[in-house]
DNA sequence: ACCTGAACACCGTTCAAGT
DNA sequence: ACCTGAACACCGTTCAAGT
């Protein structure tokens, strides 16, 4: 049963749901796996790859889930929740985002890919980017508060945290005014 | 030359500016105090709780920095830039802060001590506690992608990540509707 | 091509013992 | 009260060697 780099992923995101981000090591993901840990290297550069390659998962998943939006707020909103739920879905995966950083791939049509669903709604390339980062943002932030235990406790006590993030979420999709205030040239 | 908590708290900023948070080990946190490792523990309990006395400081000094505000929107914005700049003027501290998740003390008063200054200015408890958990989400989220090298180069390639911010940070603050849809009861 | 065994240079944390 | 020495149970990663 040969290994494969999908299947590696698959199974640290099953250590990872059952351990956290703590107990995710690359020994105890091989011995989940059958095999010595440097087996692993093989298919994947060292950890920090592993972790690039897991958050990729989640953010391009929630991208897909979102496609057919009639407007690009629609577009934003639904993208917004998609990266939330998607972090909900793992435990400890909004961290492991964190610490990855994403960027997948080479830079130079990378940025094409993200920006081009909202160009074809209307945006400029800037401004496009420029949303989504604050999206992602905005969602991320609230998902890591939401995945350290003391502060859920501490935050659900008071509030009802699907709403305030839809009220964030909300308020500030309505405010992008694209092409005020064109900054420098 | 006794140690002390605060100075531990000094000299670990030092070491995570010169070392990012990869190299912010207790081994060498000990060596540059001039003390082995296990010192440490008398005056913290664990790693965990280093990462925690180092995030509250962060947020506690951006609070600091936005006392005197006329209305609670000019306050919500000064937070939020406070936070970034917090966050910017220390080495992966936005990802320190990431993984400390922060809730420093105990969590029945700490709810009215940082709802406070926006009660003041005339919002529900709740929704101070709401809007500035959305305030920091986007200003963690931002800068957790500005101090992650490859995607920092990556979006200042395209775009002004001062402005980027301000426009998310302005649109969401603007958009906020306190009161509006009074969830459940 | 794909994997193992053994090792290197580290970790956080504990605990008896020193002063 | 405050710190050291030594140890435990781990890490990520490298690399020769096996198949």
């Amino acid at each position: 049963m040969k290994l494969n780099k999908e299947g590696i992923v698959d199974a640290a995101f099953a250590l990872l749901d059952e351990e956290g981000i703590e107990g995710l090591s690359l020994r105890r993901l091989a011995a989940r796996l059958g095999v010595q840990a440097p087996a692993i290297y093989w298919y994947i550069p060292n950890k920090a790859g592993l972790f690039r390659r897991m958050s990729a998962r989640l953010t391009t998943g929630a991208r897909a889930s979102c496609a057919g939006q009639p407007d690009w707020r629609s577009w934003l909103m639904a993208y917004g929740r998609g990266v939330r739920a998607a972090f909900l879905t793992h435990r400890d995966s909004a961290k492991l985002y964190a610490n990855a950083g994403s960027i997948p791939e080479d830079p130079g049509e990378i940025g094409d890919l993200i920006a081009a669903p909202l160009v074809a709604l209307g945006l400029s390339r800037e401004d496009a980017i420029s949303y989504q980062g604050s999206v992602i943002s905005l969602s991320l932030g609230w998902a890591l508060f939401e995945q350290t235990p003391p502060m859920r406790d501490f935050l659900t006590g008071m509030m009802d945290m699907d709403k305030s993030f839809e009220d964030g979420l909300e308020a500030m999709v309505r405010g992008f005014a694209p092409g005020s205030a064109p900054h420098a040239s």
